[in-house]
DNA sequence: CTCCAGGGGA
DNA sequence: TCCCCTGGAG
């Protein structure tokens, strides 16, 4: 007998994502330390970047007993370039809590999944659904994108309240039997088809029950609040080294770029025009002048001036009164090239680092 | 270039 | 509410 009754959202995506589901190494063994260490990386993060990080992560540290006894440069080393570094140190935080309080289990229970350091509202629910097999729902910007347009609600990402709602939708959307597929096939569809831009609708396996489509919404939903402009620092970054050594400084351990190296900078409160006048006056020190740039990080953006400094030797008194110090280390570190690899540098300051470390140094005249 | 996306902590 | 980072699209 045929079946006459329209489909329901769960069929007809569970059933487009059985067919175009995607092979993702974290798909594999749906472990919580592995689900765990995804869904860490996924945040704010795009799959293809999360991948390789994924996979060389998982190679250093296969067990959450190993990422728990791991060193914070190691973890944080590993996390290099893939941005907002608090997550990599609260992942090792509550992965040693783990050990001491569970034995080295992730817990498939929402109160203490919450209750570790990273672990907010979505992550919970996404352990809980992918590896616990626990009906919970797993609400991202994906699926607020997702259900928004779909009912036809104008949500917005950032509301706390608003994702609340489309945790119930989805709630009572979810089918028994495959919890963690139904949140999984939301977040793909938001991923690769329910875009925030150009929507691909026409390949789309809910257009058929879609609000937003059928009232020529989908542009609008879900909303979204426009960004605001960031104020610009200017920043004279200074790669200093002397007899073949590299002087870095580690980052305050909170912060923008907590724990992280970078090379120095000018002090803000000194004129990087007095310190070129400076240079010119110093004929023991070598200088060149290197590319600018411009980093935006989300709330503010860095101009980058830099300068490459050859000194005559690995002493920086005299110059010490023009840089910016901070704790715990004020004074800084001396490295060699191969310990420069092992220090875990922000993508701001690793383009300078991969650009000069190994080009010969040619000095040019100090531009004012 | 500019715009935009994306969870959690304090 | 503000702070935290980077990459991709156009």
């Amino acid at each position: 007998m045929t079946d006459l009754r329209a489909p329901t959202l769960a069929e007809a995506l569970l059933g487009w994502f059985d067919r175009t589901r995607r092979d993702l190494p974290w798909r594999r063994d749906r472990t919580p330390y592995r689900v765990w260490l995804a869904e860490i990386m996924l945040q704010q993060t795009q799959v293809q970047t999360a991948i390789p990080y994924f996979e060389r992560f998982l190679a250093r540290f296969p067990t959450l007993a190993d990422l728990a006894a791991a060193d914070e440069q190691a973890v944080l080393k590993l996390w290099e370039g893939l941005g907002y570094y608090s997550r990599a140190r609260n992942l090792l935080h509550a992965a040693k809590q783990v050990v001491r309080d569970f034995g080295g289990q992730l817990p498939c229970e929402f109160k203490a999944l919450r209750a570790l350091p990273g672990i907010g509202e979505y992550t919970a629910g996404a352990i809980l659904s992918l590896a616990c097999g626990a009906k919970t729902a797993a609400v991202d910007g994906n699926v607020v994108r997702v259900i928004s347009r779909w009912s036809g609600s104008a949500w917005s990402a950032k509301s706390a309240q608003d994702r609340r709602q489309a945790a119930d939708y989805v709630l009572a959307q979810m089918p028994d039997s495959r919890p963690g597929d139904f949140n999984e096939a939301l977040m793909d569809l938001g991923a690769t088809v329910c875009l925030p831009q150009n929507p691909r609708c026409a390949a789309c396996p809910l257009a058929w029950g879609c609000q937003a489509l059928r009232t020529n919404l989908t542009g609008a939903l879900p909303l979204r609040d426009k960004s605001p402009a960031v104020p610009t620092e200017h920043r004279l970054l200074l790669l200093v080294a002397a007899a073949g050594l590299w002087h870095v400084r580690q980052r305050p351990s909170d912060g923008l770029l907590a724990g992280l190296f970078t090379f120095d900078w000018l002090s803000p409160n000194r004129d990087p025009k007095r310190f070129r006048i400076y240079l010119q006056g110093r004929d023991d020190i070598l200088v060149r002048t290197l590319p600018s740039l411009t980093h935006r990080f989300s709330h503010l953006a860095w101009h980058i001036d830099a300068l490459r400094l050859e000194l005559p030797r690995a002493d920086l008194d005299e110059l010490a009164c023009w840089l910016d110090a901070n704790e715990p280390q004020p004074e800084g570190r001396w490295v060699d090239r191969q310990d420069l690899d092992q220090l875990p540098f922000p993508a701001a300051v690793d383009r300078y680092r991969r650009q000069e470390l190994d080009e010969p140094f040619n000095p040019s005249p100090v531009s004012l």
